[in-house]
DNA sequence: AGCAAAACATATCATAGGTCAAGTTTTCTG
DNA sequence: CAGAAAACTTGACCTATGATATGTTTTGCT
């Protein structure tokens, strides 16, 4: 698999309680958030997650392929598009401390028409299908990380929905700017302007109008 | 609570394997269907839920309040909805086999500025909170439910928002009109307007453009 | 560093769908 | 069953955003 770094994910076999490294800190901040689980808990999975790094613009899952993974993004980014007359559009963008994937794919385990970009260069936790179904068959904690994803996922889609049927552009290109001004800066204007449902042409009118 | 029949809850606290009545019926389809749970198992679920009758126009959640529970559609239909200017705003429409609550508001557990309205009478199979919780102390259901209705509330919110930026208005409702007729005829225009993101006006044009 | 390709900006024109206003029909309610 | 209220229709007009085309800047590659 690209960007797997099998050295990371050795260090993570032997994962103590001392919680020194940066990524320790990661994954408890992260689980405390999603899971409220006790450390105790929280130790038991750390060993099934994979660290792996991800290239810029590569694309970790092609359309008409099946997600058979959940990242949890450490550091960077990665978008969820699919293909409409000839241009790629983005439903998705996702930053540190999210899960990514193609959800849709995944839940149904078969092939979707999306396709899932990394943006920039990525660092994520990943967890395979595989691997959920044996956490959710020793412990509660296959489950527990599956509905936290599809509760994360699905509230992010709904807001995005009430955005869309209440705000125009302009409106939400200024909430973004506001809101996450870091991310309107680190990511591309075509992905910003797709991801608001807006063209490329339609975003460089209201930037320059607004700024 | 308006509409919860007691007499119907305790029918089905001693429930047999015989599987004669049609409710049961449709417990088992729908749980076949989003669980893949053997009948040993969804027998176990049966008598925590609730059978209740919502009466036509009723509000079953008001803005401002917090949802506790998850309805199972068995016959009827639902809407949840939200205020901009007056006008009241449709962004899901359920009917029978589906989950139906506010979810946003179910998962952060606080309130939320969605509504949810009854739109004909409608038969449910009610879980709350506080029961979920129960099953997922006891056995893997309670995660299951949680996780079947946040999977099949995902999906539903992606294939919308996929529809929304590839469709136009009258695209999306010939698709309608052809996917789900009855459901169309059912429900009232202006929800329907509402739910496929244009104005009651713009509808009336496009069905009778179509027509 | 230097060239090609991609990304972004700007301008003009076209249009889907919104807004407002005035009907008509259907649905409630006493 | 009648009158009122709500729902739906139709029409005229308007605006935000898309499409197309061209020019400019940035990025990536050798």
């Amino acid at each position: 698999m690209v960007g797997c770094r099998s050295s990371n994910f050795r260090k993570f076999r032997h994962i103590t309680m001392t919680m020194q490294r940066p990524d320790e800190l990661f994954l408890k901040r992260v689980f405390d958030y999603y899971f409220e689980a006790p450390l105790s808990v929280w130790a038991t999975i750390t060993p099934h997650l994979e660290h792996r790094t991800y290239k810029k613009n590569e694309v970790i899952k092609e359309a008409g392929q099946t997600e058979h993974n959940i990242d949890i993004i450490i550091k960077g980014s990665i978008g969820v598009f699919f293909w409409t007359d000839n241009h790629p559009r983005c439903i998705d963008l996702f930053y540190e401390d999210y899960f990514s994937c193609d959800y849709m794919s995944y839940i149904e385990a078969k092939p979707s028409e999306l396709f899932v970009q990394v943006l920039e260069t990525t660092d994520v936790f990943s967890i395979s299908r595989t691997k959920i179904q044996e956490l959710s068959e020793e412990s509660l904690m296959g489950n527990k990380i599956i509905r936290a994803a599809a509760q994360s996922l699905f509230l992010h889609k709904q807001r995005q929905q009430i955005e869309m049927l209440t705000l125009t552009a302009e409106e939400r290109y200024k909430k973004m700017l506001k809101e996450q001004p870091d991310r309107i800066h680190r990511t591309a204007s075509k992905h910003i302007a797709s991801y608001l449902g807006i063209t490329p042409e339609s975003l460089s009118r209201i930037r320059n109008k607004v700024s």
